[in-house]
DNA sequence: AAGACGTGGGA
DNA sequence: TTCCCAAGTCT
């Protein structure tokens, strides 16, 4: 069965198919900011940055943060409010914090030198096998796979694996076709052509077979089964929770915020505070005895929804019923994870896109009443 | 193994 | 609107 998943590979010329796909990529690579040159550290915050998020989305956050923090040296130093303010906006946060720490780990243990040993970077916080393969391939030189979903569903066509890539356990396939296929001429290269390939030719829908530098190796292109690879199953739909939210101001015009917890979803992140909630037609009564409750605060909220906000997240629906309300300059927060901010103040914290759309909210009212 | 973990874009 | 993503990792 295994011998038969990699059976067109004894059909290949691997030698002519690196050829052809490094020829390509020398040729028709983008021209992105992360390939200026080959430090490792730019690397490596390249790399998590491009976990499951877009090229288009990536660049302006990758010069912004290695404009903040251009070395291992200033991001283990920086502190952490910086350092996800720099990623809001980008989601899945553990990445950053993740990352800041593994930053933190290199500098005091391997003396800055992001290390180049797939069993020691492995061990860095948030570097899992695909990430590992790609700094010490694309940095080091080294031949190891950087398995994506780009290079599975690459490799599925190529070789007509029919393996379904969305199981954790496929994973190992395709690495090993890697180590039978990679040039350890030029494997920096050679594992980026496949992903840049995926992004560019070999797309999930229509994949664009006549411009293809490698079709003349594609198995799945001659059996004319491309537009039935890759196998991905799909997974199930997102649940939805209800929530309301306070935007809530004091004689001052300073807003008080909250901190979230330090794991789980959106971890350490700021938010105007809110509770989930059962029923929307006592949203409002709900969140008053919340406030009274958690934090402390008699608050008598505005009586209308100012807005319904609807956010989507990957596995979950967020629907916030969103009210104002005053609070007296005399609250103060019975938590340390709260704070009261001038609006000014505001623009230093990370906030996550829904409680921006929040934010976004309050502005546009307050707008239309002055 | 399967679910948690964000967001914005395209069909 | 709804679904599927896009250079994954952690638990």
């Amino acid at each position: 069965m295994k011998e038969n998943t990699l059976k067109h590979i004894e059909h290949t010329d691997i030698t002519q198919f690196q050829s052809d796909l490094i020829g390509w990529f020398t040729e028709e690579q983008r021209d992105l900011p992360w390939r200026k040159d080959q430090d490792p550290y730019k690397v490596w915050v390249s790399e998590i940055m491009l976990q499951q998020t877009r090229v288009d989305t990536v660049i302006p956050y990758f010069l912004n943060f290695i404009d903040k923090f251009p070395t291992v040296a200033t991001l283990a130093a920086a502190p952490e409010e910086e350092v996800l303010k720099a990623w809001e906006g980008l989601g899945y946060y553990s990445r950053v914090r993740n990352l800041q720490s593994a930053v933190k780990e290199v500098h005091e243990q391997y003396n800055g030198q992001v290390p180049n040993t797939p069993n020691e970077i492995s061990k860095l916080k948030g570097v899992g096998p695909y990430t590992a393969g790609a700094i010490l391939s694309i940095a080091y030189g080294i031949p190891e796979p950087a398995v994506d979903g780009n290079v599975m569903r690459v490799l599925s066509r190529i070789l007509s694996i029919w393996k379904d890539i969305a199981k954790p356990s496929s994973r190992k396939v395709f690495e090993e076709a890697i180590r039978k296929l990679i040039s350890h001429e030029n494997p920096s290269f050679f594992n980026q052509a496949l992903m840049e390939l995926g992004a560019l030719i070999c797309t999930p829908t229509s994949p664009k077979c006549l411009l293809c530098p490698v079709r003349e190796h594609c198995h799945g292109f001659h059996e004319g089964v491309q537009n039935e690879l890759p196998i991905k199953t799909k997974k199930k739909s997102t649940r939805s929770v209800s929530l309301a939210a306070a935007v809530l101001v004091n004689e001052n015009g300073e807003f008080l915020i909250h901190k979230r917890p330090s794991t789980g979803l959106l971890a350490n992140l700021w938010e105007f505070p809110n509770c989930e909630i059962g029923d929307f037609s006592t949203a409002r009564k709900q969140l008053e005895q919340f406030l009274l409750t958690e934090y402390g605060l008699q608050v008598d909220l505005e009586n209308g929804v100012k807005t319904k906000i609807d956010h989507i997240f990957s596995h979950l629906k967020w629907n916030i019923n969103v009210y104002f309300g005053k609070i007296n300059q005399s609250d103060q927060p019975n938590d340390s994870s709260m704070e009261i901010v001038t609006e000014e103040e505001l623009a230093k914290y990370a906030f996550p896109v829904s409680h921006q759309k929040i934010w976004k909210c309050y502005v546009d009212e307050r707008g239309i009443l002055n």
